[in-house]
DNA sequence: ATAGGTAGAATCGTATACGATTATGCAAAG
DNA sequence: CTTTGCATAATCGTATACGATTCTACCTAT
């Protein structure tokens, strides 16, 4: 593994424990030294991330984790709305129980953070796929909304209501009801989009307020 | 413009050209001394594109263009058959002169490369539709099978019938029917991707050749 | 007191340099 | 004639270096 994977990897691992929030800077020699390389594969790796959208370069200022707007949030979840049914049925055919069992362990994982075991456990159902295109696609609209995700979620409380939804995708899948496992999906992801949509909305009115003083 | 942005945009340019075939290794000092500057830029450059999919890092060898299997051109439009439409029915409502005029003007231009036209028509019919990430992804989708666009229209003589496909959709864009519109567009993903499987398929019969020799 | 300006520090972006890895050509052995 | 081994060249990946830009804090003038 080359020291720019190391990097994104680093990156991409703080992003989505959440503790990299939008409107955060990234200081490329402050990366570079915690990491012990020099800024050249650190760059590199910003770079990866930014032309998939995850962070944005400002000219001569540095690299920022980008804030979602809420229409970008609804584009966010429009994509995956497409996109996830599409390879869930492309897998369904061919999920093996080792992904079943993935998908599982996702679901009670302890060591991942709430969204990366949510990644886990979407990919362990997709994997079977074979859209190797598609899965970067939505490993990025997972990766792009993951620090609201934290955000919104600790302020609700927890998951239980999304550990629920997986649940029941999870049991779909067993059984292989491709149009029960579909609309489970797709009402999972609409929840979750109604879920961010209300928090960003709530976000823009706090930020009124503090404008106004 | 960062050099970084130069040098993207100089190799994104060879690939719509059809200069980059599958298969061509860009060495970085080649790219380096021929635009009049360093290594590094180059490499962030490369690596951005990389980070998309439209070239590939191999450990100390370099960057190569990726070939695509049929399997993968099939997954490439599918995924522009899911995303493509929702583009142009968010974008119609809000379409001004200005978009149906530079899509018309794609059409006719000839300073363009073949898929450089094609993708300059459809943006300019998906922009209207303010979806960042979509288009991103749509571009990057495009570029993907540009290399191989370019071999197959080359080979069919022409690209005709794709053109009055273009013409067909920009009408119905015109008289704002979306269903005419949404299903034209399909037709044409669907026709381009059958042109190229067909490309890809017989590709693979000449690759089984060379090797029995 | 506040706006504006000016060092100085911090940070960025790119060039140069160099060890590490891989490709190439040729010689010798089978 | 083909194959193996090695020396050399080409290329890659990363560290260091440095000018250019931006940020910060303090100072001055209105």
């Amino acid at each position: 593994m080359s020291t720019v994977d190391l990097v994104q990897g680093s990156v991409m691992a703080g992003m989505l424990r959440g503790e990299l929030v939008p409107g955060t800077w990234l200081r490329q020699d402050d990366l570079a030294e915690r990491l012990g390389v020099s800024k050249i594969p650190v760059r590199e790796a910003l770079q990866r991330l930014a032309a998939i959208g995850l962070l944005r370069f400002e000219a001569n200022r540095g690299v920022v984790v980008p804030s979602l707007s809420a229409a970008e949030a609804e584009e966010n979840y429009a994509l995956r709305r497409l996109i996830e049914p599409m390879l869930l049925d492309r897998a369904l055919p061919n999920l093996s129980i080792v992904d079943l069992a993935e998908a599982e362990l996702a679901l009670s994982s302890d060591s991942l953070s709430l969204t990366e075991a949510n990644w886990a456990f979407h990919r362990a159902l997709y994997r079977a796929s074979e859209c190797e295109r598609g899965m970067a696609m939505t490993e990025i609209l997972h990766a792009a909304v993951a620090p609201y995700v934290v955000l919104y979620t600790e302020r609700l409380g927890g998951a239980k209501h999304s550990d629920d939804e997986h649940g029941a995708i999870l049991d779909a899948c067993r059984h292989g009801d491709r149009t029960a496992a579909r609309s489970l999906l797709i009402q999972h992801l609409d929840a979750a989009a109604e879920a961010l949509d209300l928090y960003l909305k709530e976000e823009g009115r706090q930020a009124l307020r503090w404008t106004r003083h």
